[in-house]
DNA sequence: TCAATAGTGTCTGTAAGACAGTATTGT
DNA sequence: ACAATACTGTCTTACAGACACTATTGA
């Protein structure tokens, strides 16, 4: 650093966030894209996102960028950083950096298209990645994917897809989803119920069609998974 | 995005990267520090770094930076992405948004201080956690050494606290190092050795002192530890 | 009564942690 | 010989996965 210092030397850069908003729907694991307006990319899906504001921190931008393009005014479940990606070329009107963000939300209502977008949906997660997506939204969404499913191992993050209260079923739905396979119900209910401080006992019950009703549970003060939920 | 589009309008971001470069001296967990030059915090202890040039990626300002800061050519080990900080006030001069790498390397030389930097030094981490740092450094270096804690658990990264050759204690050392408790050199040897792919034997020894000479291993083809080494 | 889902018990294999014992070196 | 470190074997306990079985509901 110079003694004749220049700040404005140092800022050429844009800085974005860009969210990977995750959630359930129809049993299949879905992700919030937006159809892009304007140039460049017009035309392609991409992930939802925005320029960070000059006086706004990283996760307040993204907290507000979710509410915008979900229209949800308080998104319930879990928001956190997913990695930072900026390469020189990655948009080609200008130095660009983004912080991706991963969320991870319940059942949403269907989504409006924002300002610069010409449409916004929900996207099994495996139709998405088999779209051409624009920037390195790809190798975004698929980075924020393996996020949540390692997340899932470890943590009790499954209960950021459903609501307040949930059933163990509805745990085990969230993982068979993400995880794209069919875990065994008995056993999955013997190793959660069997975490101590990880589900928090309702007392009442919630019945789905047929079958006996479900305890209906609240997530409980854990925040890591011991012994994990193992994926093999 | 309005069509008379103007691109300096977002363009008011310094962008950074800072490094927690990890490595092992004398059997404990050291990180690299440099004692500030200039304002603002001068004097103070920081981690290294530097701003992203114009036409550089991320990964590549962080492999030059780390060139830089260690005075080393090709440094071996291991570098990644940790996170990005980029509160509005966290750098009094300008809107600076840092993205921060860990890197793990085998014991290096002395490090030379920088242009920026008045000293450059190994810190041992736990007297690092305990000096007040400049920026959010202090946060940072949390995250970096607890992303280190956690990675041992599920991948093959301690080799790169070594060099090209290594024995199973040297391993158990960076284990012990870098979680802070003592592990069974039995159980340690027979379950590093269990994971298939993960060492490979060179056919040689290296004594070390008194005692039974130990296998040296080279780097296997394996990036997740199966089972994971737990730290309960 | 039957189908469907919730929840419990029981068995088997695998692996973790504790630790006795053997192998191979320098002093 | 002895101390020190490398490595192997064995025991116990815990948990994962498979699956039989009981419990409670709607149709």
């Amino acid at each position: 650093m110079s003694s004749a210092y220049d700040p404005a030397a140092y800022l050429p850069f844009a800085v974005t966030v860009d969210l990977v908003v995750l959630t359930l729907r129809d049993g299949e694991l879905q992700v919030l894209l937006v159809e892009r307006g304007a140039e460049p990319w017009r035309g392609r899906w991409a992930l939802p996102g925005g320029f960070v504001r000059p006086d706004e921190g990283l996760d307040a931008a993204a907290a507000r960028e979710l509410v915008e393009e979900t229209g949800v005014r308080d998104v319930p479940g879990h928001l956190e950083q997913l990695a930072s990606y900026g390469d020189p070329d990655r948009d080609p009107r200008m130095r660009v950096v983004s912080v991706a963000y991963l969320a991870l939300a319940p059942d949403l209502p269907e989504p409006h298209a924002g300002t610069d977008a010409a449409r916004a949906a929900w996207v099994p997660v495996a139709e998405a990645q088999r779209r051409p997506l624009a920037f390195d939204h790809a190798r975004v969404l698929a980075d924020g994917v393996e996020r949540a499913r390692a997340k899932l191992e470890y943590s009790p993050l499954a209960a950021a897809f459903c609501g307040e209260e949930f059933t163990v079923a509805d745990l085990r739905r969230v993982y068979e989803a993400v995880w794209g396979r069919r875990l065994d119900p008995r056993n999955f209910h013997r190793k959660l119920t069997g975490v101590p401080g990880l589900l928090v006992d309702t007392g009442r019950t919630r019945a789905e069609g047929r079958g006996r009703p479900a305890t209906l549970y609240r997530r409980g003060s854990v925040t890591t998974l011991h012994p994990p939920i193992t994926r093999d």
